[in-house]
This record gives C-alpha cells, structure tokens and sequence, in this order.
DNA sequence: AGCACGCCGACT
DNA sequence: GTCGGCGTGCTC
C-alpha cells in the first residue's frame, strides 16, 4: 500500500486550534476528496465566525454526528516539521500546561504559503510525509544524559565550543548555538567562521520574516547544518542535530516572557533526549541548578576551571546599616574614589535604580503620586522633570501642587541613578561623570566618551554588563539590597550573579593591576555579598537554603497567577482554588494567595499563589484538576510551571 | 479571544 | 412596548 492511498483514505481530521481560550480540545474537519493531510499539517480553518490557524493532531474515516465544517487551506508542506519535532512539542506542552497548538506554533516560521483546498481538487503531498505519529518516545524533558558544562570566561567558553562543534560538524551532524541576546549573535558568528567557512543559518526574532523562512527551509532540507541562535532558535529543525551549545546558560532571557514562559535550556534538554544529542552548557557564573545537576553527576564539568588573569582585586564591603539613609555614598567609598581620581584613573558607579527619586511625597499631606494603573508610585525623572512608572511606562508633568492638599513641597523618597549624578558633581567637580541607563540615548556614545577621558566616572545600572568598557581602577556598588529585598527565592542567586558579573568586569577591563571592588549595603553579612570572594561558599549555603524549603531544583514549584478588573472575585477565586489545593494535599504546600507584588497592573488587580511539591506531575494534576472546578469567566488564570518566574 | 444569546433597567 | 447593559457559553 503506498503512502497515498494510505493517506486518502481519511476524510476528516482532528484539528488543535491556536485559540489560548479553547485549551487543547481538537475539532474534526473534512478533507476534500482526493486530498490528504499528514499528522502536524498546518492548516487554515473556520472556527466560530473566523479563519483561525490550528495543527493535524489525528485522523478518521467516519463521519461524526454533528455539522463538519472542511479544511480551507493548508501552509507549505514542504515546512512540515519532522516527528521527532512535533514530540518535543508535545513533551513541551504538557511539561508547560499549555496546549499542543502554542508548541507546534514554534516549528513553523513566519510568511510560509498557504493554499486554498477547493472540494474536488486534490493536491500531492511530498513524498515519503507519514500519516500517523511512527514510534514512541520520551515523555518528559528529561535529564542531563551525557551533557557537559563548561565554566570560564567567554574567550575560554568559545574555544572549547569551537572544537567540539567541528567535531560535530566534520562526522556529519547538525549543530544549533544558543545565546541569550541578539547582540552576542555577532561575536558568536565571528567566532565561527574563523575556521568554518560552511553555510550558517541566523534564527532570532529581529530577523525580516522572509529571511527567518528561508533559514528555515535550508535547515529543513540539510543544506545547512549549523544555526545560530537566541532562544526561539532552539526549535529550529537542524536535521541530524548531534549537538546543542547553550552559552551563558544562566540567562534570564532564555525564559521566554509571554505565555507559554518556555525556557530554551529546558528546550534543549528535551531535545538532547529527544533526538539523542549532546548539549553543551557554558557560563561565567553557573546558576545553582546547574551547580546542582554537576553535584549530582548529571553534568559532567570539562574543565576545573578559569585560567586566572593577572589582576588583584580588593573586595571592601560597607556597611550602610546605622547611617542616615540619604546618604548615597559613604565616606569610605568617597575615600576610594578620591585617590582612583587623583591617579587620574576611572572608576564605575553601579546603582540598579533609574529616575532621580522612587517617588514624591507630599510634605504638609504625606500624599505620594502613584500611577493610575499600578499599584506603584512614581518615579521623578528630573531630567525632564516627569513622572514615570517603571511597570506600565505611563508619564506625566511632575506636579506643581498636591492635588489632595494643594501644597507646594514635595520630598523625593529614595534615590536613583539621576540623584548620584548632582551628588557626585557635589563631591567631584571637575571629574566627568557619564550616565549610562535605560534613559540614554545612545549607550554606544556615553561608552566611547568614558573612554576618552581619564580621570572619569561612569554611572550605571545593569545595562553595562552588556558593554566592553574602557580600562577601570574601582567599582562601587551603591546599594543592592532592594534587589536582595525581593520576595523571591532566586533573589540572592540574582544579586550574586550580579555581583560576580561586576567584578569580572572590573577585573577584565585592562590596565591597572591593583584594583578595587567596593559594595555598600544593609546586609554585609549576606552569603550573596560575602560569597562573591568564596563562591563556593556561596552554592554550598544556597543550595542548603533550598534544599532546606523544598524549593527548585530541589523540588518542584509553580506560581499561579488571577487576574480580573474585579478585585473581590479575583481574590475570591484565589482563595478558592488555594483551598481546594490544600484539600488535595498530596505533600503539596500552598502559599497563598496573596496579592502580587505589584497587585494592580494596566488595571487588571493580580493575586499569586505558589505550589510547591517534590514532584511536578502532583502540581501539574492538581492545577488541571482544581481550575475546571473554580474557574470563573472574569478571572484569568495563567500557571508558570518553571523558574526564573520574573518578579512582580 | 471574539461573538452571539439572553434576561433585567430606562427610554423615544 | 423596545434599545441595550454585560454575564454566560460556544466555537467542528
């Protein structure tokens, strides 16, 4: 029997739909005679009164007993995504509580043709496009099998990535790289084709979609068998795909954002067990999961570790704790400063705050301006003299009178980066101070000035850690511990992270050998400060930590989010759900429901609960049981099932 | 998500 | 009497 008749013999199809609100129900629709659609086809059909897209999930010969609508057309088979593929999608979804139709969404390109199927005029499909899924395979992502860790800076990273991807590539296999932003794509590139001079195929979401298809295809077809990558280029269909390389593993942004937060490392995994292929992580500073997976041998480490640079650094931590808080930098960071200074030699100011205050209180009332929409209070930008809220962007004119109490003082609370600069004018008049934030306009030109003066002082939020500075004698970290304070379990993972990332670019920036790291903070004695000169100390009481409250990697947890524009069903319903959680009680803790950290967001009022178990599956079965049952038309409730979960 | 159906308040 | 509010439920 061949293919085709095998093929022909359906006349309807089962059909996932991308309609979020449909979840992962199928939908039959009939096939015009003569024509066939494979398993994971994509298609166009009506749904309700529009063309919606959806995806061949199963076939069948009989007519149901309701009104079937047909198939109105069908994208480019050519793009079809192999089986091993659509599995990752459906190992995804579920791992992700989300519905097969978001996962296979990822394995098409943008712009691919469609035809229109007219009843009665058949079409050939290509050759050798199966009907049925063919063979069983794993049904969760999976482990580290045979996957290695690299940790160094990055020269060292890409050397030894370089070397494997050659072995790789010269015995016939495909290779995809992962970076976590567009702008290391270049380096990456660079780095390549200093001894490959074979075709690479760019994947990231910038690129026009013509170029994004045509990438696509060659990969599809094998006349490319590398490509390069942010994080959607973990779906790309490298045929015979012998190795992933996931650099600076740790990454944030390899967490997608919007629903489904898929992480392009747990893509990766899948993958590796998936398709049988090595993956290759590399990072300056391993995430603890990571320390976690090489402590449990899961993860094989390839190299001890970092060849050091002949660099001396100081550390000096400050303690903050029972000084006036409007005291922005102390007398020992002054100190420090002023004989950088006085050598005629640079120094970088980090503060993660942009703005000039938090916020504006009023003096006779105690009134603070708050945004409209969020539950939080406006900056004051005095540059422009605006109000600006760091969650929605909304602006205004900063306020002459108190609109409650028409007073005319204001008090501005807390600093930010804006501040630092008139008092560090105060301090040093005469030494040049540059800006680098969200609120510069042109990175590239403050970067360039800092460079073209000595003695000068670059004040910056994390923003710089994506720049090549110039030579620095000092680094002063104003205050971290708003980012420590944060109601999150990853918060001194993060603050750690960036501390570590700060010194090495201290460290790396060239010139003097003799330099120093100062960081004044509320809590001198944390393990996220104190283990930036241990950092082995730092995982040792980290993973204590966790391990100690059950959190990840150590078990399983997943934050819950409600949202609605009415306040009291939002609540009512979380509180419902978190009670019906608790029934369950499978070894399940809930915490919870509480607000959000920023309870109000573009008027919709947000409650957040968090399950934590030992075993995912348990929080994965208790959220799809519960919601059917509490589920309400005018709450929203959207589950993250994997860390990082960003904050607010 | 859209979009209809359906059941109660104030209007030419 | 009807126009229209948005709560509820369906989409092959």
């Amino acid at each position: 029997m061949n293919v085709k008749t095998n093929l022909s013999g359906f006349r309807y199809v089962d059909v996932v739909v991308d309609v979020p609100a449909v979840g992962d129900r199928k939908f039959t629709y009939q096939v015009p005679e003569g024509s066939a659609l494979p398993y994971g086809a994509k298609v166009q059909v009506p749904f309700g009164r529009k063309q919606t897209d959806g995806y061949v999930a199963g076939h069948s010969s009989v007519k149901p007993d309701f009104d079937v609508k047909s198939v109105s057309a069908v994208y480019d088979l050519r793009f079809l995504p192999p089986d091993h593929l659509l599995r990752l999608g459906e190992v995804l979804k579920e791992h992700y509580l989300a519905s097969t139709a978001s996962f296979w969404g990822y394995l098409w390109p943008p712009l691919v043709r469609r035809r229109h199927l007219e009843p009665g005029t058949g079409f050939d499909e290509p050759a050798g496009c199966r009907l049925l899924r063919t063979k069983q395979m794993p049904t969760a992502p999976g482990s580290f099998a045979g996957s290695l860790f690299i940790q160094g800076p990055a020269s060292f990273r890409w050397d030894y990535y370089c070397a494997k991807i050659k072995e790789a590539l010269d015995s016939g296999l495909g290779v995809i790289v992962l970076v976590p932003e567009i702008r290391k794509i270049d380096a990456a590139i660079r780095a390549l084709q200093a001894w490959y001079n074979g075709p690479i195929s760019l994947v990231h979401s910038d690129l026009p979609g013509a170029a994004r298809r045509e990438q696509w295809l060659s990969l599809l077809t094998g006349d490319s068998m590398l490509a390069v990558g942010t994080r959607s280029a973990a779906f790309s269909p490298v045929k015979n795909l012998g190795l992933i390389v996931v650099d600076e593993e740790e990454s944030h942004l390899y967490k997608a954002g919007e629903f489904p937060g898929y992480n392009a490392v747990t893509v990766a995994r899948a993958r590796g067990n998936l398709e049988n292929c090595r993956v290759l992580l590399g990072s300056f500073v391993p995430s603890v999961k990571t320390g976690y997976f090489i402590n449990k041998g899961r993860l094989k480490p390839v190299k001890p570790s970092t060849p050091g640079l002949n660099v001396n650094v100081t550390h000096e931590t400050i303690s903050m704790l029972g000084r006036k808080r409007r005291v922005v930098i102390s007398k020992e960071l002054h100190l420090a400063l002023r004989d950088i200074f006085n050598d005629g030699e640079r120094a970088v100011l980090f503060l993660n705050r942009r703005g000039t205050s938090s916020s504006l209180v009023c003096t006779d009332c105690g009134n603070t301006i708050m945004c409209p929409r969020c539950s939080v209070s406006l900056a004051y930008h005095a540059r422009d003299s605006q109000m600006v809220c760091h969650t929605c962007g909304y602006r205004r004119t900063a306020p002459l009178e108190c609109p409650v109490c028409r007073g005319h003082t204001w008090k501005p609370v807390g600093y930010g980066i804006d501040r630092v600069v008139s008092e560090f004018e105060k301090r040093f008049p005469g030494v040049p101070v540059l800006q680098l934030d969200q609120d510069s306009e042109s990175p590239e030109n403050v970067i360039e000035q800092f460079r073209s003066s000595s003695p000068s002082c670059l004040l910056c939020t994390q923003m710089v850690l994506g720049f090549e500075i110039p030579p620095v004698t000092g680094l002063g970290v104003l205050s971290c511990d708003n980012l420590l304070g944060f109601p999150d379990y990853s918060a001194p993972e993060q603050v750690f992270r960036l501390l570590m990332n700060l010194v090495h670019l201290l460290k790396n920036s060239g010139g003097n050998q003799q330099k120093r790291f100062v960081v004044q903070t509320l809590n001198p004695q944390h393990h996220a400060i104190t283990g930036v000169q241990d950092p082995e100390s730092f995982y040792v009481v980290e993973s204590q930590n966790r391990a100690d409250l059950n959190y990840p990697p150590f078990g399983a947890l997943f934050k819950i989010e409600f949202s609605g524009k009415n306040p009291d069903m939002v609540r009512q319903i979380a509180e419902k759900f978190a009670a019906e959680a608790e029934n369950h009680s499978n070894g399940v803790q809930v915490l919870g429901p509480g607000p959000a950290p920023k309870p109000r967001v573009r008027g919709r009022y947000r409650w957040i609960i968090m399950l934590k178990s030992k075993k995912r599956e348990v929080l994965s079965g208790i959220v799809k049981q519960v919601w059917p049952e509490v589920s309400h038309s005018q709450v929203r409730m959207t589950v993250d099932t994997e860390e990082p979960f960003g904050i607010g």
